[in-house]
DNA sequence: CCGCATCCATGCGGATACTG
DNA sequence: CAGTATCCGCATGGATGCGG
């Protein structure tokens, strides 16, 4: 898996680390593993984002298959997300990356 | 020293991700996790890469220490660059984010 | 051999306002 | 409640050429 021909490798690699890249979809994908969440409940879970920022984001998760939405024929509307199997297999790989980062002075540091 | 952090790092994660995003970053690393090389020969080996971008990725990586640049005085000059402690401790991360994008079938088709 | 300076194009993140 | 429609600034990626 290291060895071999490495550029290959990296290309879905890169493919996927520019996927989550990004202000917002870790955040969401992180609210996203405690479990299936509603719109408006995601937005006021995370800070600071806006509706176009928050669209776009789950969008794209979506469109990439690590998420999935859930509609509701109800009025009011009614809609869910929440982790598709590859998003919840990812979990794990995140949770390797967020140890790395706390344990890495420059990364604590350099917050300016 | 390159200006303009993108986004500062509310999550540490997040911080570290997008410090790793980009096209070039991941395949330099890769090379550099064989051992120190030189300027030219990483050229050569991340194909399709040019000067400014090979620069520019490994002063974004040395400033973030995960990048060692070792100059030895000599006549014609002679750099190498290597993983740093925390460089090499990324590896076993991005080994498990490797794995997973290999496994997922939308990483592997969707090569937009 | 090992880079830097300059200039340019593009796309992403975001503010604001509106809709079914 | 759950989104869209526009518009915009600026960081980022990149081509080309020069310099120690």
């Amino acid at each position: 898996m290291l060895e071999g021909n490495l550029y290959d490798g990296s290309c879905q690699v890169v493919t996927a680390l520019n996927l989550l890249s990004g202000r917002w979809k870790l955040p969401i994908l992180w609210k996203l593993s405690k479990g299936g969440i509603r719109y408006n409940e995601l937005k006021r879970q995370v800070r600071g984002i806006t509706n176009i920022m928050l669209t776009r984001s789950l969008q794209e998760l979506e469109a990439h298959g690590l998420v999935e939405r859930i509609q509701y024929e109800e009025n009011p509307p009614h809609v869910e997300y929440c982790l598709s199997e590859a998003g919840r297999e990812l979990i794990p790989a995140l949770r390797e990356l967020i140890k790395w980062a706390r344990n890495t002075p420059h990364m604590t540091e350099q917050q300016k």
